[in-house]
DNA sequence: ACACATAAT
């Protein structure tokens, strides 16, 4: 590939410069899920090794900074040990005195769970003791006896909603706040409305240095009446450097046209011409990923047949990466490989923060990532192929520098490499906000319009989803919550298509249906994954599917499973994800609890008739309508339009049933479908077929409202 | 032939 940047001895000396890149390396800490931890001196006391990390030589300085500022913004790179010994240090210094308990959230669950572990380890209690976790459905925790507690912020929110001024916490801990996710933004702009409650309520922010800035002019109070007393209500920076490897960086000299293909090339060069160490590359997305392993295969088995080899040449171990992999093959990314082998890991996102791979020491960038979008004037949330941002590019090569010095090849120009923007646009600014703006509500603010953003999201998505709600029967006239519909809603844990749906079966007699299909949309990769074997995963597909849609697809699934004897042979024989089915089993015990607790009666059944399931499926979903297009489904015969947008504009949105749905070669009249997709067409996911009239007759309002007025929807 | 970044209550 001309232009293409050789490592080793052939690197022209007049390859774009490369640039240090110092990032922080520590097995210790990086609490996201890291699978196989290694001790750098195994035989230290533990003790010791609290003391080594680079925090404890700033122990004294934060507990001065916590005493002295309502907020901390602590910008303390991986491994430096924050997580696991900030809590800690405050437990020591006297901040759980009295009942009072430390609380850390999390983005995600899973280093909930881990991180609480390691520090109940550490403090030498069984967890839920002293220390606890808290996330959806566990709560390890002894009330009254928990003085740590970590939880995912989505958790802390909930809480939030039962006591809104956190009155059992003294310091809350935000870690990993720069991630931006929905439920860390909506925690910050809540957690500054308690702040001006309480003014004893200790906050520290954990962020990465870009946005330590904007976070302490967020929860700067020090214009407001102060009176004297009490912590400083502006906040301080602080910061912790962690232990680092160098990573160098590398760009491309020309732009490459096909990122898929470097990225292969890249690695086979690393592969000949770099020492010892893993190879890490990022991709968008399960497609590219395949192509990019299939090609490094194909190569990996003819350097093994190539006879001018030499004898102790390393072969080459190729793994895929994603989060809808099966798990069997996700565990093989994990594993070292063979002796005599390198292993290249071929990955999206997952590995950029959820887990961590070691013996990574080359990362290979695409310097892209799908993104997600929302889209007001359609209310549909769409994905696609974007330019990552610098702060991204910059965690992705991280990676490279766990175990010791290494590289990260980044697949652009130095040049359209500064063009990248610093950090990903937030999450808040780019999703639909109808369950947000039903929680905000649900805790007594009403006036939404003036709540305080770390980010504030754009007026038009914010309208749209006041427009569902309202729509719903959530909000009324005046965009206050109804009593009971809206605060049933807001008290269920699922968006509140699905909600309304649940509340509705109750009067449609099919609660036990409706519990499974909601059950089972919460699941996300019902189905296993194995690469080369689609289309016998499609023929699995059509075991189960029904003419009426994929919600009695699920139905039917479940039932099978419920059915089997050995419900483990049944997921695999039927390419099922077993762990998928068995969470779902889970959450619709827990959504039950959920609407019993509501007033509802669980046990309704609809049987063999699937009309009443249709029906509530159609009863929330209603703003989610489409028609086969007039002629059979426009030229291709695949063409269906937008119930809502086909009055609201001239030109109907053309809309498809997506591939994976058990309806994809059908061509019902009318359907609903839950989600959509916009990749290169627009697709329908989660299809049911439902009746014209029904929307009219559950949805009068909706439905009449934009035949009179369009312009008002 | 067409296809699902990542999380969470």
């Amino acid at each position: 590939m001309a232009g293409f940047w050789r490592p080793g001895a052939d690197a022209p000396s007049t390859s774009a410069p490369s640039t240090l890149l110092t990032l922080d390396v520590d097995a210790d800490a990086d609490a996201t899920g890291t699978l196989i931890q290694f001790e750098k001196n195994p035989k230290a006391s533990l003790s010791a090794r609290r003391r080594a990390l680079p925090i404890a030589a700033h122990a004294d300085e934060l507990m001065y900074c916590v005493e002295k500022h309502q907020t901390t913004v602590i910008v303390g790179h991986t491994g430096c040990g924050k997580t696991t010994q900030i809590p800690q240090y405050l437990r020591d210094g006297g901040w759980c005195g009295g009942g009072a308990t430390v609380a850390v959230t999390q983005p995600r669950r899973v280093a909930a769970q881990t991180v609480a572990q390691r520090v109940a380890e550490e403090v030498g209690c069984v967890i839920g003791d002293t220390v606890g976790y808290a996330i959806r459905f566990e709560d390890v925790c002894t009330p009254g006896k928990t003085e740590i507690k970590f939880c995912t912020d989505g958790a802390l929110l909930r809480e939030l909603a039962e006591d809104p001024l956190l009155t059992k916490y003294s310091v809350v801990i935000v870690d990993e706040a720069h991630e931006r996710t929905l439920a860390t933004d909506v925690l910050l702009g809540l957690l500054k409305k308690v702040q001006r409650a309480r003014r004893d309520l200790r906050l520290i922010v954990s962020s990465a240095t870009i946005q330590a800035e904007s976070f302490a002019a967020f929860f700067d109070a020090s214009g407001e009446d102060d009176d004297g007393d009490g912590p400083s209500r502006k906040p301080i920076i602080m910061s912790v450097e962690g232990r680092a490897h160098g990573v160098l960086i590398h760009y491309l000299d020309e732009p490459t046209g096909d990122y898929v293909l470097s990225a292969v090339e890249t690695a086979l060069e690393v592969h000949r011409n770099e020492g010892p160490g893993d190879i890490l590359i990022f991709l968008t997305g399960e497609g590219e990923i395949d192509d990019a392993v299939n090609l490094l295969e194909e190569e990996a088995r003819e350097m093994k047949r190539d006879p001018r080899r030499s004898h102790d040449a390393l072969d080459l171990v190729v793994c895929p990466l994603y989060a809808g992999l099966n798990p069997a093959a996700q565990l093989e990314a994990f594993r070292p490989p063979r002796r005599g082998a390198r292993k290249v890991v071929v990955a999206t996102n997952v590995a950029e923060t959820s887990v961590t791979i070691e013996g990574v020491v080359y990362v290979i960038d695409s310097c892209f990532a799908k993104q997600k979008a929302f889209d007001p004037e359609r209310g549909m949330e769409s994905l696609f192929v974007a330019p990552a941002s610098k702060a991204s590019t910059n965690q992705r090569a991280g990676r490279a520098g766990r175990v010791r010095p290494g590289k990260c090849f980044r697949l652009c120009t130095e040049i359209d490499y500064r063009s990248l923007a610093d950090v990903t646009a937030p999450e808040i600014v780019r999703s639909d906000l109808a369950s947000t703006v039903l929680q905000i509500k649900a805790m007594g603010i009403d006036n939404i319009m003036n709540f305080e953003w770390v980010s504030p999201p754009p007026a038009a998505n914010m309208i749209k989803a006041l427009e569902l709600l309202y729509a719903l029967r959530a909000l009324d006239d005046d965009a206050k919550l109804t009593s009971p519909l809206g605060v049933h809603l807001a008290e269920i844990p699922l968006e509140p298509q699905l909600g309304k749906m649940l509340l509705v079966s109750g009067e449609m007699g099919c609660v036990r249906e409706a519990l499974t299909v909601a059950a089972y949309m919460q699941v996300q990769s019902l189905w296993v994954t194995h690469r080369g074997q689609k289309k016998r995963l499609d023929e699995m597909r059509d075991r189960f599917a029904v003419e009426e849609g994929d919600a009695v697809m699920m139905l039917n699934i479940h039932d099978a499973y419920c059915d089997a004897r050995n419900q483990a042979k049944f997921a695999s024989n039927n390419m099922l994800n077993h762990r998928a089915l068995l969470r779902a089993g889970d959450v619709r015990s827990q959504l039950k609890k959920h609407l019993a607790r509501l007033g509802v009666v669980t046990n309704s059944s609809c049987g063999d008739d699937t009309v009443p399931i249709r029906r509530a499926i159609a009863a929330g979903f209603f703003a989610n309508a489409a028609t086969l297009a007039p002629y059979g489904g426009g030229p291709d015969g695949s063409v269906f339009h937008s119930l809502r947008a086909m009055s609201a504009r001239a030109r109907a949105r053309e809309l498809r049933i997506h591939p994976s749905s058990a309806l994809f070669r059908s061509r019902p009249q009318c359907v609903a479908y839950c989600s959509a997709v916009r990749t290169d067409r627009e697709y329908m996911r989660d299809v049911t077929v439902v009746e014209a009239d029904w929307l009219r007759e559950l949805a009068p309002h909706f439905y009449r409202a934009v035949s009179a007025n369009p312009t008002t929807q």
